[in-house]
DNA sequence: TCTTTCTTTTTGACACTTCAAAATAACGTG
DNA sequence: CACGTTATTTTGAAGTGTCAAAAAGAAAGA
């Protein structure tokens, strides 16, 4: 049984390899995921290579193997389905939902899960708009185009908010920057940093890029 | 923050207690039921002690400090909240959910338990019969009296089932030996280690001592 | 009381995850 | 190409929770 922290580890590595598919992840930037320094990483992965869950290669990086993924997958799984179960079944915020998930998954067995994805009517999105991986791994390819990388005067629908920092999301759910909202980009200011959206039904707001590039859209 | 090692330490010494109010708690019966090593016993317990969640008097055995009381009824409730929740919520059998609460309840924030205590309406008995404690560390009183000391041709009512190994508990449910259920004793042999019990609206059967000691009984 | 038996404690060791700081490799620039 | 910067790995150490086996204490019977 993989421990809480190697499900972490893998969980990460999957998210980090996501931003750019294909290539191997740095190890200084899973470093930064995890919040370890840099010397953590090294001993971690080379162990997490000989469990045979990353392929290692030394001074390049690192990148999931087969059986890597399936448990990233696993591990976002049960993360995800317990996100939408806090909104949904207790109520919480879509803000305060992952810090509570990334304990619970690590304690929750398959057959709560089961009755979890039951009680939701197996649904295949989880509060931010981030795809629930099927218990056979199967999983909807993500959006990859951000608002920080849209075109000014082009309509969008927001497909998923990134669930990071508490603080950004509820910003963006007090402004309607929520997924499936219809947005109009407006303007999208390289030398300032910044992209103005109008917001279906709502008013209009400006956002920085960094903040922009959290925000994903399909088209309308 | 304690760790779920020290949680669980401190739970069992609590429910350790219970089955000889005031005594000491012996270093090998903590062992069994932490199932380590004596020795594992020894190093936890003076490390409780210096944190001052137990007193510990060497070679005689250990008891909680009025500190450790409260952490152990904490953690009792987080338990027993959320095994009452998978069986009213999630739909699983009280067989069942000794070992899921086991886990969950260490991964749990106390927000999300509020709102799970919320959900149930405030209950005050989890599945097998047992007290939850309040937020404050209030309690009530478990009954004392076990099938295995009652009288024969008494009639009780069955307050709580220990909630150890699932096989006894789905034995006792297919029989109707639940919280709630009626029963008369028809005969207690302490030869045979056996009692016979009716049970009103269902049929008659015969426990060993040993499973009778597991059942709780309250007066009609 | 002496001896045997049972319980408890001690000791030394190990697995896991982490850090700090030193050593090493790779990279880009002049 | 040498040099300095940056990324990565190594080394030594710490904390937590565990075990096995040896040592010490307590209890109980002869």
């Amino acid at each position: 049984m993989p421990s809480s922290t190697v499900e972490d580890y893998i969980k990460r590595l999957y998210t980090e390899q996501q931003q750019a598919p294909g290539e191997l992840v740095p190890m200084g930037r899973l470093a930064d995921a995890m919040a370890v320094v840099p010397g953590t990483v090294t001993t971690m992965i080379k162990a997490l290579a000989d469990s045979g869950l990353v392929e290692y290669e030394p001074r390049a990086g690192v990148r999931l193997t087969a059986g890597g993924e399936r448990l990233a997958l696993h591990v976002l799984r049960r993360h995800r389905l317990v996100e939408l179960f806090l909104v949904r079944t207790l109520g919480l915020d879509w803000s305060e939902v992952h810090d509570e998930a990334e304990e619970l998954e690590h304690a929750i067995s398959e057959k709560v899960l089961d009755r979890i994805d039951a009680l939701l009517g197996h649904p295949t999105v989880d509060p931010h708009g981030s795809p629930i991986p099927r218990a056979n791994g199967e999983v909807a390819r993500e959006e990859t185009l951000t608002l920080a990388a849209s075109h000014a005067g082009r309509s969008y629908r927001i497909a998923r908010v990134a669930d990071s920092e508490s603080q950004f999301l509820q910003y963006a759910e007090r402004h309607g920057l929520v997924p499936g909202a219809q947005i109009d980009v407006e303007n999208t200011d390289e030398a300032a940093e910044a992209v103005s959206v109008r917001i279906a039904g709502r008013g209009q707001c400006t956002l920085g890029m960094s903040a922009a590039r959290r925000i994903f859209l399909a088209s309308v």
